[in-house]
DNA sequence: CGTACCGTTGAGGTGAGTCAAAGTAAGTGG
DNA sequence: CCACTTACTTTGACTCACCTCAACGGTACG
């Protein structure tokens, strides 16, 4: 702790540290790699597959806010707020798992500023249900805020500018309501509206799309007939 | 940015830096700190008065999501983040503000690890919109939310427990609407009700609370019928 | 005593939730 | 490879909370 060392030196020594403390692990789908009210005990790095992060109310109602991908990370927000979790992570594809404990960690943040830096921006930056205000807000009708859905998915992927796109969702209908804080039979209604309209051609998982124009279009697309609302004056 | 100095040192000749940098501003009701989509200029803290946080999104709807009370800071989000404004802050009352440089408060932040902890707790803690999660969720009926609302503001105020207690409310109808992610009108009904099972009087802006425990059972009161929802498995 | 907000009330329409049931895909075991 | 189970998805009918629009009552302030 007293003394601190250049960053420069961080790639040496103390990253060797951390990967030693390190533990991997694999989870099958339907795993829970931490669950809601748990205490943190580090940071967890997903190396392959899918997890989704969920939140469960006081109403005992689900509402997932995140789809993590491989490289990501999570529960740095319970171990930097030394909080409980605040949702729960599940596995939703077999996926491998590195978990960093959470005093190593803390460690090389106190020594290393470049180090923090780093995570005072994604902390900043992630603003836990942040997509919510585009994803849940409910006076944006079910249609639109799944295309921002299927938008915000496909800036994981790589796809085709300007031509047609096939995406694979890696979530399942159920949790499509989930992250839109709706219900399976609603996503379903607007797929098959998406569908009819040739917008985006659902199949199962996959997806289709003609034109990623009219998404965003559509994503954009006012819906609140009168003008902006209130608040403080004007 | 070289070498680091002891934590314990920090009190002296740097917090004097800090101070000496900082700028102090009064506002008139109505004025805005800053505005969304605008860079970040540093940190706010406000010393008197209270501030209204609300976010636009592209449909042009304002959603209000934290009203900050004295002593309380703003802008370290996009500050950390380095992100331009995600929200608008705007005086709901004529009030004073500090505000620190970003380029100090950064250095001193890379400098004490201890300075460091108490933002990343700050980070990780303050969710953003995430009392949104409570306040906006779609599934609780406004009434239910105006009571949740009513508890989070009478955190900040000092109220007999037990006994009955009266609140001041910093904002209009118009702001609890968009806190609430709602109307006016919707609240004024949500309101009547309260008023007529005495769970809640209002009067203008003071609110009169005879029982905070009714208060408690009823913010948590489920009203989804069903089971809990969905994702993954159970 | 208007003007200008703010707040309330009423009437009417609708998107989406709920319930229930049928359809489809995906494993499992013989 | 086919019955069988189980889980996921879709459909339809019904209901309701909330939004919208529009008008009216209050209060502050010039």
């Amino acid at each position: 702790m007293g003394g601190h060392v250049r960053d420069s030196e961080m790639a040496s020594l103390d990253m060797q540290v951390l990967e030693k403390s390190m533990i991997f692990r694999s989870h099958a789908r339907g795993d829970r790699i931490f669950s809601q009210g748990d205490d943190p005990t580090g940071l967890f790095c997903l190396r392959s597959g899918h997890v989704l992060l969920w939140h469960k109310d006081s109403f005992r109602y689900k509402t997932a806010f995140r789809v993590v991908g491989p490289g990501e990370i999570m529960g740095h927000r319970s171990l930097f707020g030394d909080d409980a979790h605040a949702a729960t992570a599940q596995a939703l594809t077999s996926c491998d798992v590195c978990h960093y404990p959470g005093d190593v960690v803390l460690n090389l943040v106190d020594q290393y500023p470049s180090f923090a830096r780093c995570f005072f921006r994604m902390l900043a930056r992630d603003r836990g249900p942040r997509d919510a205000l585009v994803l849940r807000g409910q006076h944006i009708p079910i249609r639109v805020r799944l295309v921002n859905l299927l938008l915000v998915m496909m800036k994981s992927e790589h796809c085709d500018k300007g031509g047609a796109c096939i995406l694979q969702l890696p979530v399942m209908r159920r949790d499509i309501a989930a992250l839109l804080a709706t219900r399976p039979e609603s996503v379903a209604r607007a797929i098959k509206q998406l569908g009819n309209e040739r917008v985006a051609i659902f199949k199962g998982r996959s997806v289709t799309i003609p034109n990623i124009d009219v998404l965003y279009k559509e994503s954009s697309r006012v819906v609140v007939p009168t003008e902006a609302r209130s608040s403080v004056t004007t």
